[in-house]
DNA sequence: TGATATACATCGTATCACGAAGTATTGTTG
DNA sequence: CAACAATACTTCGTGATACGATGTATATCA
């Protein structure tokens, strides 16, 4: 998929990767996988940012003797997520835009 | 506009600003306004990307004395459209992914 | 005369996705 | 047991790119 087009698309899916339910790095990148898929550096890149935005928080807690990183939506995560989608429309008509066929 | 989602519309937006007709810089702007804003310093580097990719050929004309450059699209550039309108089935289903309500 | 519209160009900056490389631990399998 | 894959996170450098600021011209109009 065109790097360009995922730009606006990852920080929206990494917070919906966790709206349900809280989950850490590896996890996301799996359950993403079949939507879009980035790369580790990318995700922990986002995950960074959308923390010190207040769009998450984290949590450090062990698991088998390995240390993992929870993330957890916040408010400001869940509107994003309905900016986005108020955004959408835009979208939309730009996209009809693009597509229409001429006579 | 979010800018992160712009920078997957841009280009194709341009291409598909000069698909009907040759256009010129200024006019591109003002008929794209209706759809998504943009400053002329990212839209003249967009068209001199479009061009050095083949997307586009130019040719200057005169216009009342002052000189215009006019944009025409090529097959690689309608190429790029049909490109767009292919991956956009990718872009709805991540848009159902992040939308999506949970019961 | 001064403002506004038309028309294009250049430069520096900030944002950001990515590959490469690294650090550790835990299976797994030959 | 040795080698490798999977799990889990981190850091660094690079390239792409949208934008504001600024500059250069000419035409139109009040």
């Amino acid at each position: 998929m065109d790097i360009q087009l995922k730009r606006g698309l990852l920080d929206v899916c990494v917070l919906a990767a966790i709206k349900n339910e809280d989950s850490y790095g590896y996890k996301i990148i799996k359950d993403m996988k079949p939507y879009i898929e980035m790369s580790e550096s990318t995700l922990y890149t986002i995950l960074k940012r959308l923390e010190l935005a207040g769009m998450l928080t984290v949590r450090t807690s062990e698991h088998d003797g390995r240390l993992r990183k929870y993330y957890h939506i916040t408010n400001a995560g869940l509107g994003r997520i309905q900016d986005f989608k108020n955004e959408w429309r835009e979208v939309m008509c730009i996209y009809q835009f693009v597509t229409k066929e001429d006579k």
